[in-house]
DNA sequence: CCTCCTTGCCTAAAGCCTTTAGGAAGTTCT
DNA sequence: AGAACTTCCTAAAGGCTTTAGGCAAGGAGG
């Protein structure tokens, strides 16, 4: 019998395709299977189980994600920086919605530490450097930014925005001036 | 046979409230048929399928939601009416994290457009009536709650926030302050 | 070249969830 | 009481997951 190929990585490539094309929810062991003509169980010498394998394209996806923010962040900062780590966040979920939700994937405390998860973290309070925060204020406006983003990608993607008349990209250019200048000028307690 | 006396409503009750024991991806037709103790096939007399299902308690959970929304911004005005609103939200997400998760569900157009979801885009407005905003900037500014709102409880639920030191009650309350300075004070384009 | 062993893939089987079809027993209304 | 409706049941098919045990292809070493 002719041997098909498989790997962990090819898998893991396929379910993050499939997750794209077909959304987060539909990747299963399966239906995978059915896309490299292999037998189900065939699969579970490659990947743990089901839950391993969405890990691991959770994992790719916030890798891809670092990796394009840290490119889009090179020579950048201030309104820049922040404008354009913002639109990889909002480009990326449009593009690839699944691999997006994946990422979105709770990870259990060992797996998220050794994860791109960390890298994010850090190239959002690099934006912030360019801002005159001090203390807390610096975790708060973190959380601001990061918590904006998350949700209005979310709610653009459910069509939150969908009958309101500006286009949401409209509204993410002029939030993203509203918060540069919030930054710049951010109020004492 | 005695009757188990299974009607949709303590359906959807129950499945709510498993969803909140257990998450909404726990919402299962099985298991509801186990806690009312009859078999599986006798619940498709009450819902059409698992996903009517769990659509009934998207619906309640936007019900209790606009319910719990509409009282807390009943004489309140500015900032009061924006800290209470938001308290709500996430004070929901934290107590019925199931249903909350629930309400996230994507409705087809019909669904959304008769569900409370309506109502909240009303309170929302609302609020901002406080505030001296016009044209698309108005539009903007919901859209900037609305993401936030969003976006912070989905990573606090997530854990996102866990290990960095403000607890994120402190940052909530800080950056409400800070959204309603913007109101105050939005920045011109 | 040819064993030997690792590894890829397979069959079998069990468990759980969904959904439909058709039937029997309560309930309700006349 | 009898008809009509509703609730619940058994049966059965189809899909996904996961484990166990086996055969054969391909590379390693003699």
């Amino acid at each position: 019998m002719a041997r098909a190929g498989v790997t962990t990585e090819r898998l893991v490539r396929a379910g993050a395709e499939l997750a794209d094309e077909a959304g987060f929810a539909q990747v299963t062991v399966s239906e995978l299977a059915r896309r490299f003509d292999v037998k189900v169980a065939s699969l579970y010498s490659h990947v743990k189980n089901s839950h391993d394998l969405r890990t691991r394209i959770a994992l790719l996806a916030l890798d891809e994600l670092a990796d394009r923010a840290a490119a889009a962040l090179a020579g950048r900062a201030g309104r820049e920086a922040l404008v354009a780590f913002a639109d990889v966040y909002r480009d990326y979920a449009r593009e690839h919605p699944g691999r997006y939700a994946a990422a979105q994937l709770r990870l259990d405390p060992e797996t998220a530490a050794a994860s791109a998860g960390v890298r994010h973290a850090q190239l959002m309070r690099a934006i912030l450097r360019a801002y005159d925060l001090t203390g807390p204020d610096q975790t708060h406006a973190v959380r601001l930014l990061g918590s904006f983003f998350r949700g209005f990608v979310a709610l653009e993607a459910d069509g939150g925005f969908d009958h309101s008349s500006p286009a949401p990209a409209e509204s993410w250019a002029r939030l993203l001036d509203v918060l540069d200048s919030l930054l710049r000028d951010w109020p004492r307690p």
